[in-house]
DNA sequence: GTAGGGTTAG
């Protein structure tokens, strides 16, 4: 029955390769015994001596269950709960391996479901490879495990090289195979290649699609920030006969809730309702999440007593939302309030709730505060995360605390944590705020030779620091270095450096570089139109930035307070005091109000002896 | 009868 994998012979798609001839990389991950290991007997080996070193108790008696209905009895429970420990699941395998008869492929695919379930997706993949040296027939169920533990590993090119092996043993891959797939794909940002099969495998009546795979290419359509298609798809499903399910409709209202059209989510929460399908904890938590990024208090407080209405306590992610869209709003005490209430009513904060809360003092600029989050987490056993670091690390870097932030960067690496370029980015932007530009020149040699991975935010950060600092020049030459390099710059970029350009007076360099912006089919936005505006009327070429506004107009771009307010005051200073009514009528016509610069050199000139009848004539307007 | 896939937080 059982056909060796270790004999097939087509090599880059048989699990032989995978499992037996060194590919075993991705294994050492998740269980630091696994390293060189190229036999599978080996593999056992080592397991067991990877409990043993690493319980520093007996594992539980309890757990090594001696005949096939105390195995049935604990399996049944940990397939669906997990085991405590790595350790205990591996004792049970190595006892299972030793029973007279074997247990059958139903216990042993229990047991990889245990680890999935404790997410020791390595150590399951490792598990596998032994059952199958050790010839235990398996099954589809068997491999859609092992090909869901790929993908969380993001390996899904392993996926696939189990679905030809699965293909090769003459079984038939069945929708959750596939589905596992589809999502592993989706994971890897490989939306493209997922959604082509799931197309193949609806034309050639593969699979009968039921709710599941259609939630899962609606979870790709919105992650790839296309919602609209994501309810399209949603109707297709109904039209189809297949009823969307509880998780098909929240993934769309969260989605919708990230766009902030949480006006849409609510009407799409009132239709599964209508249609019989209850919101759960997760519905009400995308929900909420909408509300707090638009600061709609009220309705937080209405869906919160919606939940309490239908009986849905709020779990660790709901209070997570709340400490930290609180902490972000700056009411950090509330966020604290948050924090005490979970407490009571038996959610445990975690890494992701304390580090909201010391975020939000982090904006305060109350860095003892935020320090001490640091140290309440660790007194509760919660381990600051490589995140929580950097968002403390941005805190000092905003405080202009950089040497500090550089010493918590050495802290996090002696804890074993590795810095991400988020992290880097945060300090490189310190440095060069602080204006410590050698400093912040090794800091990013030091970032390339350790082969920090750049991103375009580091280009942002290295040119707005440049420009910053009066070197608009070298900005632009260590732009042309990262066009050559194959960087295609943003809109961001390119705003930075006519920013920067103007700042240095270099006007005709900052002309061309927005022609460029045209000529590389960008598009430019407020930000570039404003500072253009705000560029010329510094230099006093009014005419220039009225034609920015026009183009503007044409552009479909339409100004903003910002424009008005920049132009407004280009006119104050260039003593064009007819042009400034016309603009102050023109913003007030289109709702928008002075902002504060606008307004106290409004009250200067009010206030001035100059007798220049245009503003004589203003005076009268503001104050007859 | 007993095992697998889809949704949420910094």
């Amino acid at each position: 029955m059982m056909v060796r994998l270790r004999s097939a012979s087509s090599a880059c798609f048989s699990s032989d390769a995978i499992f037996h001839k060194g590919s075993l990389g991705f294994l050492r991950h998740g269980t630091t015994a696994l390293t060189t290991t190229s036999s599978s007997c080996r593999v056992i080996t080592l397991l067991r001596l990877h409990s043993l070193c690493q319980s520093s108790t007996c594992p539980n008696p309890n757990h090594i269950p001696n005949h096939h209905t105390e195995l049935q009895q604990l399996l049944n429970e940990k397939c669906k709960l997990g085991f405590d420990k790595l350790d205990d699941a591996l004792v049970v395998f190595d006892k299972m391996l030793r029973m007279k008869p074997l247990p059958t492929v139903i216990h042993f695919t229990q047991l990889l479901a245990a680890l999935v379930k404790m997410k020791h997706y390595s150590a399951a993949v490792s598990v596998f490879s032994d059952m199958c040296s050790f010839s235990i027939s398996v099954n589809i169920i068997t491999y859609s495990i092992v090909i869901n533990c790929c993908c969380h590993l993001k390996r899904v090119d392993y996926g696939f090289a189990l679905l030809a092996a699965i293909f090769k043993r003459g079984f038939v891959p069945d929708v959750v195979t596939y589905t596992t797939l589809v999502r592993g794909l989706i994971s890897q940002d490989k939306f493209l290649e997922a959604e082509l099969m799931f197309s193949y495998l609806l034309q050639h009546n593969q699979i009968q699609p039921d709710a599941a795979i259609f939630t899962t290419i609606i979870d790709g359509l919105c992650k790839i920030g296309n919602t609209s298609r994501a309810m399209r798809l949603l109707r297709y499903m109904e039209k189809k006969g297949c009823m969307p399910s509880l998780v098909t409709y929240t993934t769309i209202i969260d989605s919708l809730s990230k766009d902030r059209l949480v006006d849409d989510a609510l009407g799409l929460l009132a239709e599964m309702s209508d249609k019989g399908i209850q919101p759960d904890v997760v519905t009400y938590s995308s929900l909420i999440h909408g509300m707090c990024n638009l600061n709609r208090w009220d309705d937080i407080t209405q869906l919160l007593k919606d939940m309490d209405r239908h009986k849905i306590s709020p779990n660790k992610h709901t209070y997570s939302i709340l400490v930290d869209a609180h902490a972000r709003d700056g009411k950090v005490k509330d966020a604290e309030h948050f924090i005490e209430l979970m407490i009571q009513r038996g959610q445990h904060p975690d890494v992701v709730t304390y580090s909201a809360l010391m975020d939000g003092y982090c904006l305060r600029g109350e860095l003892d505060k935020a320090f001490a989050v640091l140290s309440t987490m660790i007194s509760k056993g919660i381990f600051p995360d490589t995140q929580t670091y950097t968002i403390l690390i941005n805190g000092y870097c905003k405080k202009m605390k950089v040497d500090t932030a550089i010493h918590l960067l050495e802290e996090m690496t002696l804890k074993g944590l590795t810095p991400t370029v988020e992290t880097y980015n945060t300090i490189l932007d310190g440095l060069f705020r602080a204006r410590r530009l050698n400093e912040a020149h090794k800091f990013y040699k030091n970032m390339l030779n350790q082969g920090v991975k750049l991103n375009i935010v580091t280009c942002r950060i290295l040119l707005h620091g440049l420009c910053c600092n009066g070197l608009a020049g070298e900005a632009m030459s260590v732009f042309h270095d990262m066009e050559s390099c194959g960087l295609l710059p943003d809109i961001h970029i390119y705003n930075i450096l006519i920013h920067g350009l103007f700042k240095d007076g270099k006007v005709d360099e900052a002309r061309n570089l927005l022609h460029n912006v045209r000529l590389k089919g960008l598009h430019p936005d407020f930000i570039s139109y404003n500072i253009m505006i705000q560029g010329f009327c510094q230099e006093g070429l009014l005419e220039e930035a009225y034609k920015i506004l026009l183009e503007m107009e044409e552009n479909n771009c339409l100004p903003n307070e910002v424009t008005y307010n920049t132009l407004i005051r280009g006119c104050f200073k260039n003593k064009k005091y007819d042009g400034a009514c016309v603009l102050v009528d023109e913003m007030f016509a289109h709702g928008f109000k002075a902002d504060g610069s606008t307004t106290s050199m409004l009250f200067d000139l009010l206030q001035s002896k100059e007798q220049d009848p245009a503003l004589l004539a203003m005076k009268k307007k503001f104050m007859p």
